[in-house]
RNA sequence: GGCCCGGUAGUUCAGUUGGUUAGAACGCCAGCCUGUCACGCUGGAGGUCGAGGGUUCGAGUCCCUUCCGGGUCGCCA
């Protein structure tokens, strides 16, 4: 027999009645009833119930003394439960096993920082110095297993469909865009640092170049920005991916593929079918008054900005006007209405105007009377209004007004309990500008990646207004969440230079910059494109956590610190004198 | 860096207008119990109320400062 076991915790059945078994384990639980004692032992697998009986008191003796969450080896014989003893809810509940011989394996201390056999809610710094501990519950355990299994499905649905993982360098050069990097300093070049990646970008761009065709990686990135509930401070995972001679739709074909296979693997919430739904840049500011909507939410944004240039109402007059028609809301208590308008001027909004449509279609409420006949039937129209619809109104500068509109229809929606829980609705967000103007620094600004290819290409740039050229840049959202940005890239140089010289820099920035992709880029690139979907995020929305610290097993606390293995830590003189760093920190007050 | 929420027993929390010796549940320790599966019963130990200062006859509670954790804005091409 094997030393430690001849079964898994969640394995034994009727079929073993009889036999001489060995499991080994956690001590889960433990119920002492003074002539029998049950233990709980559980492994990774699940759970299997261990009886000490009276009449081997010396043994039972022996696991008395033995700690909650130790360790133990246990030698018995498989025994069916009485018929009315049988317990349900465990996979190997028809059975327990009468222990024989006990072996301590690994010992607990008694007392645990917190309950490991209970879901209670456990304060995260604790939890997090404990992680070993933390990880052996329930919930989080699964999270783990749920993170692999879709790491898996991922990668076999892109295998599936000829793309091969390939490795990219993880001490690389700093890239002056973007985020801040995690900086290596190099101890054999004096004064010099590599850079961890914030995204294979480049490498995998170069692949395409190489002349490989289809990649993808399981890439771990690095950023040093603050974190946030859905974004982990320091490292994350993409599912990163590049495919040449390929048009958006090529990458958009692959993506929903996988996709929409994991999440209805493993989720038995509705998903959305593809190809999923496109929405123009500019449609998502108007009607979602964001680029991530949430198309759960029913409620949508129409402009009526020109219903108000006709009307005497100075309140809206030369702004852009916004409006959410909700209906089934008229039967709201005003002070319900005075709620939502302290929402929308907590969020900064100048006001909220808001309106009832009563039982013979009128309008009801504070600027009912500045509104005439003929605007009225437009707003009905526009909006499909009808009786018991509530009104919302938002007049700001047109960003403004697009971004609190945003963030009142989902307010209404949650208010309202407007969204099903019971749906993954994913959608892809395309044509984003390719330029935006730079309010503070008075200049024209890349929107997203400068790799982006415009739409138009060179003639495009010679010709338009850059704010008005759009970019095969796209991003996929599921829920109100951005999964991944992607784009078709610009791979020849010259349309490359004049990207970047619109937006003020000049061919030796790009050379020194980006010296590796634009050299290459003279050697005959293929047209490429693709995508980076965050794996951290997809298992998030499946596992309907609703922080990225619950589906990855070792994260860092919100100051980017790993408190279990004391990162970032102190190191040695002797370590800092070989890579020639000398602190210069802040004096102390 | 700004704003919001929180910090009371090992853990999760309660603690009223400032007022006796700061409570509960779980856990821990001891005892009882032959069928439980969140076993049950009896008893016990366990608290710098995050820290410092102030107001007061009296502070877990009010005020100021500060530390720690989480969320959010900035930031994340």
């Amino acid at each position: 027999m094997h030393k430690y076991r001849s079964h898994n915790c969640n394995q034994l059945t009727k079929e073993n009645i009889g036999q001489e078994v060995k499991l080994s384990g956690w001590i889960h639980h433990v119920r002492d009833h003074g002539g029998v004692l049950f233990v709980d032992l559980r492994d990774h697998y699940g759970i299997t119930q261990v009886v000490s009986e009276i009449d081997n008191i010396e043994l039972k003796e022996k696991i008395e003394k033995i700690h909650k969450e130790s360790t133990i080896c246990v030698t018995g014989i498989v025994e069916a439960r009485p018929e009315d003893m049988i317990n349900p809810k465990l996979a190997t509940g028809e059975i327990e096993v009468v222990a024989k011989d006990v072996e301590v394996l690994g010992e607990s201390r008694p007392m645990l920082p917190f309950e490991v056999a209970t879901d209670e809610h456990v304060r995260e710094d604790l939890r997090l110095q404990y992680r070993y501990l933390d990880l052996r519950r329930k919930r989080l355990h699964d999270n783990i297993i749920l993170r692999s299994k879709v790491i898996q499905l991922v990668r076999e649905k892109m295998l599936e469909q000829d793309f091969l993982e390939m490795q990219t360098p993880i001490l690389t050069a700093s890239s002056p865009e973007g985020a801040r990097d995690y900086l290596v300093p190099s101890r054999v070049n004096p004064g010099k640092c590599y850079a961890l990646p914030q995204a294979p970008q480049q490498f995998k761009q170069l692949y395409m170049t190489s002349g490989f065709d289809k990649y993808f990686q399981i890439a771990p990135c690095f950023r040093d920005e603050d974190a946030r509930a859905d974004r982990a401070p320091g490292e994350f995972y993409q599912l990163d991916m590049e495919m040449a001679f390929a048009t958006q739709d090529d990458v958009f074909v692959v993506i929903e593929k996988v996709m929409h296979d994991v999440f209805v693997e493993f989720t038995d919430k509705k998903v959305s079918s593809y190809p999923f739904k496109r929405i123009p840049y500019a449609e998502a500011m108007l009607k979602y008054g964001t680029d991530k909507p949430d198309l759960r939410n029913p409620l949508e944004i129409k402009d009526i900005t020109y219903v108000f240039d006709n009307l005497d109402f100075k309140a809206f007059k030369n702004s852009t006007v916004r409006i959410i028609a909700v209906p089934d809301c008229a039967s709201q208590a005003r002070k319900w209405f005075d709620k939502m308008v302290d929402f929308a001027t907590e969020n900064g909004a100048k006001g909220l105007a808001w309106l009832k449509v009563d039982e013979s279609m009128n309008f009801q409420g504070p600027i009912a009377k500045f509104i005439d006949d003929a605007g009225k039937s437009e707003i009905m129209n526009v909006t499909g209004a009808e009786a018991g619809y509530a009104l919302f109104f938002i007049a700001d500068k047109k960003p403004e007004a697009a971004r609190l509109a945003g963030i009142v229809r989902t307010e209404l929606a949650n208010r309202l309990d407007l969204i099903s829980d019971d749906l993954f609705e994913f959608c892809w967000i395309v044509d984003f500008p390719m330029y935006e103007y730079n309010e503070e620094e008075k200049k024209i600004d890349f929107s997203h990646n400068p790799f982006s290819m415009p739409q138009g290409g060179m003639e495009a740039l010679q010709t338009k207004d850059p704010l008005d050229i759009l970019a095969y840049q796209y991003d996929i959202v599921c829920n109100g969440v951005e999964l991944s940005s992607g784009a078709v890239r610009n791979h020849k140089p010259d349309v490359m230079l004049k990207a970047f010289e619109i937006a003020g820099y000049d061919q030796s920035v790009v050379e020194s910059k980006f010296p590796a992709m634009f050299n290459a880029f003279h050697y005959g690139a293929p047209p490429h494109a693709g995508v980076a979907p965050g794996i951290d995020r997809m298992v998030m929305l499946i596992a309907g956590e609703p922080n990225l610290r619950e589906v990855v097993a070792f994260p860092m606390n919100s100051k980017a610190q790993d408190v279990m293995m004391g990162a970032p830590g102190e190191v040695s003189a002797k370590q800092l004198r070989e890579i020639h760093i000398k602190f210069d920190l802040p004096e102390e007050e």
